[in-house]
RNA sequence: GCCUGAGUAGCUCAACUGGAUAGAGUACCUGGCUUCGAACCAGUUGGUUGGGGGUUCGAAUCCCUCCUCGGGCACCA
């Protein structure tokens, strides 16, 4: 409704020869049913321009409104300092309620971004090491990211990129080797994993201690692995174990890709960039190139550009993460050639990334240009910064499993719910679906950027505006359509018009013309908590709708009329949960 | 020290990117299940938006300056 409202007061401005810039009209929803549905503030921000009092303007802009005869306005207010305050016709509301009815479930799809190739890399895991409670950060506002593209019609590739070489590697090898503990080749993979995780601790542990012969060790481990990746024949004995570690960690992160509902289209490895990062590093090094020498070393001299000196190549001659990165650069525009590239990652990142944009785009423009970093802010434990390298760390399954846990007691203190007399299993499987929708919820309705301090009573409490909530609010309208007699589902499919409420109009179809609006802006902005700020105030109008009103009442004039309403509600409480990465529940 | 982000109700966060009386949840208190699912609804209490100055019709938002906290600053990722 905002694009319709916006369109005439464009032909209204026109037509009184009032020149204007589209920034200059904004329409938003009122914060105040007194001031009408939707309010503008043009008559203020063009007042000064046509040198008349912004009381005056929005008179003239009212009158030149209000001839067009549109079926859009009941009636425009002037308020305050000039403010026009515009109250939409129930026949309006209807009329826009049966498009929003038709759409069904492609409601919030549009094509705005269609035949754009869009990359969203997010999560990016290092292999050998815990997937901890950061990644699932990560995880959660990229996938938000993925999804709300694919919503806006873009060829999305969803990716990650996976440490798989490196000291991280080597210092797991040596723990591997030293820490004097049974391989643990028959047990699960998650067992698996937590073992390389420990071995990895180990190895950082000897590493970082003085007086300590691992350095070294570790140091040559890290040399040969970039040749055993190319050769394997060179070590054979540590390429059998590094084989197997990147086999078992590439089989765990499946299972927690798969658990946090995560499809990638393509996963990309430190192995497969680094050759190519190191070639484009050296290609560009020397004098008044992108790159430098500095001793045995290939840097980038940030500083002239306000940021500091980054190391690309060591002085042993092995790529750095930062060339690893521009190999990836390279690769991501070799495989999909995208028009936008969004990389997320944690907030301790930003600086470094910025300068690795920057020499990439000394190399080609386009790296830069296309490419947007999303920092977020850091997922705490109230003792300071998460860190894997000191062990510190929750587990990403742990935090989910203990959620689960704790959602499974909630279901079963609850008597006499519809999934009462369900199956353990199921009731399981529905519980570890509430818990993501708890973790993800409390993730993304933070604006992006800023730092969550995990808590967990806070994480585990579901009350109030939380994601069992908003799935509370999907399984209520379920409940509520379920109930309802096949031929009237039938009649209602078949209407060709909706008749004007006999009620006042609910808040809550008013919130249904925000949704696209929102999921755009969500995506713009790069911060997901705009959709799930908006997806509970949507759960909060319905809750108070359906306290209010009798949904199931044939003798109701209103009865079609409402039955859409949820229909639609639950459409796009549906395609909301969708775009935050969060599974729906029939039941619960 | 330099760069950068943040500071809003007791706590956790919003505020449609400069708009109307700064809103939610939580906690505290009160009322509501014989009625479509009460994990709910309705209401009460709670604010000098870190301090000070400036810009204008209008500032939590923009500028300046202090204070406090986080992050980054050469071969880790």
């Amino acid at each position: 409704m905002n694009q319709e409202i916006t369109h005439t007061l464009k032909n209204a401005l026109t037509d009184l020869n009032i020149e204007f810039q589209s920034k200059h009209i904004k329409v938003v929803p009122s914060n105040d049913t007194n001031n009408g549905d939707f309010s503008s503030t043009v008559a203020l921000q063009l007042a000064k321009t046509v040198q008349k009092s912004p009381q005056k303007l929005a008179q003239n802009i009212k009158d030149t409104l209000l001839q067009q005869k549109t079926p859009l306005f009941e009636k425009i207010e002037i308020a305050g300092p000039g403010f026009l305050n515009f109250f939409i016709s129930k026949k309006y509301y209807a009329d826009t309620l049966y498009k929003h009815f038709q759409k069904g479930t492609n409601i919030g799809k549009t094509n705005r971004l269609q035949n754009k190739v869009f990359i969203t890399e997010h999560t990016d895991p290092n292999l050998f090491k815990e997937v901890h409670i950061g990644h699932v950060m990560t995880n959660v506002i990229g996938e938000s990211f993925y999804r709300l593209a694919k919503f806006a019609g873009a060829n999305v590739k969803n990716v990650t990129f996976q440490g798989d070489v490196g000291m991280h590697i080597a210092k797991a090898l040596w723990g591997i080797q030293n820490i004097g503990e049974e391989l643990p080749i028959n047990k699960s993979p998650y067992e698996k994993q937590k073992f390389l995780g420990k071995c990895y601790v180990f190895g950082e542990k000897h590493f970082s201690t003085e007086n300590s012969s691992a350095k070294a060790e570790i140091t040559q481990i890290n040399k040969e692995i970039y040749t055993i990746v190319q050769n394997p024949e060179s070590n054979p004995t540590l390429s059998k174990i590094y084989t197997m570690g990147c086999k078992w960690s590439l089989e765990y992160l499946e299972t927690i890709y798969e658990l946090l509902g995560s499809k990638f289209d393509h996963y990309f490895l430190e192995s497969t960039t680094f050759r190519d990062g190191a070639r484009i590093v050296k290609e560009h090094t020397g004098e008044n190139k992108v790159f430098t020498k500095s001793g045995n070393a290939i840097v980038f001299e940030g500083e002239k550009y306000g940021y500091h000196t980054r190391v690309f190549i060591n002085s042993e001659g092995l790529p750095t993460y930062e060339a690893k990165d521009i190999g990836l650069f390279y690769k991501k525009w070799e495989k999909y050639n995208p028009d936008y590239s969004l990389t997320i990652t944690g907030g301790d990142q930003k600086e470094y990334f910025t300068i690795v944009k920057e020499a990439a785009g000394l190399i080609n423009p386009e790296w830069k240009e296309k490419t947007i970093h999303r920092a977020h802010g850091i997922l705490k434990l109230k003792t300071g910064k998460m860190s894997s390298r000191t062990g510190g760390i929750i587990r990403a399954q742990e935090w989910i499993d203990e959620a689960q846990e704790n959602v499974l007691k909630t279901i079963n203190a609850q008597q006499n719910t519809p999934i009462s007399s369900f199956p353990e299993k199921e009731k399981k499987q529905i519980a570890q679906k509430i818990a993501i929708s708890a973790i993800k919820y409390s993730i993304l309705k933070v604006s992006a950027g800023k730092d969550i301090v995990y808590d967990e009573s806070v994480a585990l409490d579901f009350a109030g505006n939380t994601g069992p909530y908003l799935l509370y609010s999907y399984v209520r309208a379920n409940s509520i359509l379920e109930k309802i007699s096949k031929t009237t589902l039938a009649n209602i499919q078949n209407i060709t018009y909706i008749t004007p409420r006999s009620s006042p109009i609910t808040l809550l179809e008013k919130k249904f013309s925000q949704f696209e609006f929102v999921l755009k802006l969500s995506l713009e902005t790069l911060s997901s908590h705009h959709l799930a700020n908006y997806l509970y105030d949507l759960a909060s109008e319905f809750s108070s709708f359906y306290a209010h009103t009798k949904i199931l009442d044939e003798t109701n004039p209103d009865y079609f009329y409402n039955i859409i309403l949820i229909t639609v509600f639950k459409n796009i409480m549906y395609n909301g949960l969708y775009c935050m990465g969060i599974p729906t529940v029939e039941k619960m």
